[in-house]
DNA sequence: TCAATAACTCAAGAATCATTGAGATAACTC
DNA sequence: GAGTTATCTCAATGATTCTTGAGTTATTGA
């Protein structure tokens, strides 16, 4: 993750329609939702609008395109998203963990990450 | 961590500048930094520039500030941090953890979190 | 108290961004 | 092929944001 991607990433999530998409996508996992049914969720908002905010998701690499007959499923790119926290948290203790160990507890309320498993 | 709080915090972190800052503070710990030094950090920044960004990372709590003799003193707010995390990533494996392991693993690059630690 | 230092506030101009509505493209069904 | 559905593209408008420069407030030390 380079300062410029995330730069990008965090302009992307700072506009409340593509946060929320975001975060449907997250909870919505691997299977992802078509654009429809994304625009659905949000408040029914028009097909320009939504092809604007996803294409600018997919511009940062927050989330996945794929086609699927006349639909296009969006799903969330977790790893990004790992990057932007790991790009945000670079050295965040220095060598002292009781400085960020309540931070990062919090992070463990979704997911007990297992060490050896990452390639990010 | 509400929606709002969110949105300042991603929009915050979406400009360069600030970006920086905030990076800069994580890794310089509890002990912060003066705004000046901060602002010479920043390529010699004025400090109507910096004051602007520093006030606007307040805002939204992304930093602390507490003054010294005529300087005032920055630090990150690694909670806010955290919680801005947890909020972009709640509910991401739905109880299939295999789903965002490898994206949580890299965040354990910095700290080791401790489970029973944390209030957040 | 006076001068110097550190940082903040304010207003104006330039740049960037989101929404809308009309139209285009791609894929499926009959 | 014709019609329908799903989504994307483009241009215009209105709103928001960043930088600059001048001026202000707070703190310290002589």
């Amino acid at each position: 993750m380079h300062e410029k991607q995330a730069l990008n990433a965090f302009a992307a999530l700072s506009q409340e329609t593509r946060l929320r998409i975001v975060r449907l996508l997250v909870t919505a996992g691997p299977e992802g939702m078509s654009a429809g049914a994304i625009g659905e969720a949000m408040d029914g908002a028009s097909s320009s609008r939504m092809s604007f905010h996803l294409s600018h998701l997919e511009q940062a690499g927050l989330v996945e395109s794929r086609r699927d007959g006349r639909s296009i499923i969006y799903s969330a790119a977790l790893t990004t998203l790992a990057g932007l926290v790991e790009f945000l948290m670079r050295d965040c203790c220095q060598g002292h963990p009781e400085v960020c160990n309540p931070a990062m507890a919090a992070l463990s309320s979704c997911c007990e990450p297992t060490k050896g498993t990452s390639h990010v």
